[in-house]
DNA sequence: CACTGTGAATTGATTCACAGCT
DNA sequence: AGCTGTGAATCAATTCACAGTG
């Protein structure tokens, strides 16, 4: 079985390599240095080297990496190749903002489905992508082969919205409910906004004092 | 100078506990003991124990942990008794979703002050709060004493709305832009949904087969 | 000669195991 | 008796340092 020794952390920095990397070889710079994707990223170049090393030997010593080449290969590895399909599910005002920015800006990972459970919000359509209702979500999964959810409803259907789209084949899910899921054999990745804000407010003066007691 | 030894993932576990401490409070469950607390957060006993002792002994040996207590303390200890105030720069689709979240589920995190440079934006009006010009966000932070930035423009500006928020005093920002900021004596976090999708993307069967060379 | 690829050393976080209270 | 608090041990990730190669 692959990828058992490759640190999750290591998975993570892939689409930020991807990032750059792309967009050199779209600049028609040719070749790139560990210690430019270094600057360019915030990470060291071992740190780069390293993570690259872990999916084979990409880069030319003596000389730094083939831009286009690198792009191709980490698209590969992320398997975007394929064009991954997603399913969006919840269509508040987040949903609506994933659904756009994902619709627009991604070509690899397209949102193939969107779901709902209001009925004034089901039979809407967002650049192509009409709204339907949960209770479709596992066929339709099923038939359009989705391998990714992405979860925008409240987190009192949290639980029940991930079951379906494991029913319904799914293998990864990004969750924004703030909820802890629950299901295996399905990897979930969690944004939480009030996580984020809470413990950003940690780095901030306001929790410097704790002389003052009540 | 204290929270040195302190690691960040700990801190960035807080507010897992205090969501599940203080909706325990609430249900007037006064006791709660770090193996139930693991059970509801998906950690294990042990690292729960460990992280809130970094911080002081809350619990009580042969019992466990007071709710309403614990709840309090770690607030405190995030600085949240405060009463933190945040600014959002950026009012499209996702600041929108952002701000509208944000402004009805915290308390204690609040959008004092929204920021565009879209004419027909500013001027508008969400759940009280005007949005404003970009220019005035330096003079509007440092008089509101707002201490978070929360970034959703495009990556084209992103670092110059940072060193924007770094001039009106904030101290922590939330980056939601595809760009690397650069401010030093910021705390930054990312949140990009193109690296959180593409990363997804792997653990998915879709990137299994590297068998077919081209 | 410059820059990659990688074992070895280090650093950091998590888990273990048990002593210490109540 | 039960559960916290914590040094010690383990495990994982990062950084170092250098050998390997176009």
């Amino acid at each position: 079985m692959r990828r058992t020794n490759i640190p999750d952390a290591a998975i993570r920095r892939l689409p930020v390599y991807l990032r750059v990397v792309s967009d050199l070889a779209a600049a028609d710079v040719p070749i790139v240095s560990s210690a430019e994707l270094a600057e360019k990223t915030g990470l060291s170049p071992e740190q780069i080297r390293k993570d690259l090393a872990y999916f084979g030997a990409f880069g030319t010593r003596g000389v730094g990496y083939d831009t286009a080449m690198l792009s191709r290969r980490i698209a590969r590895i992320l398997g975007l190749h394929r064009g991954v399909k997603a399913a969006l599910v919840g269509f508040g005002h987040l949903g609506y903002a994933l659904a756009r920015y994902s619709l627009t800006q991604h070509k690899d990972i397209v949102i193939a489905a969107i779901f709902d459970v209001d009925p004034e919000k089901v039979g809407q359509e967002i650049l192509g992508v009409r709204v339907q209702h949960v209770s479709e979500m596992v066929e339709t999964c099923r038939q359009q082969g989705v391998k990714i959810g992405i979860i925008t409803v409240p987190a009192s259907s949290a639980q029940q919205t991930a079951e379906l789209l494991k029913a319904g084949g799914v293998e990864a899910i990004l969750n924004f409910a703030p909820a802890k899921l629950n299901v295996d054999g399905v990897f979930v990745q969690n944004i939480d906004l009030t996580i984020e804000l809470q413990s950003l407010a940690y780095y901030t003066s306001a929790s410097e004092d704790d002389t003052a007691e009540e």
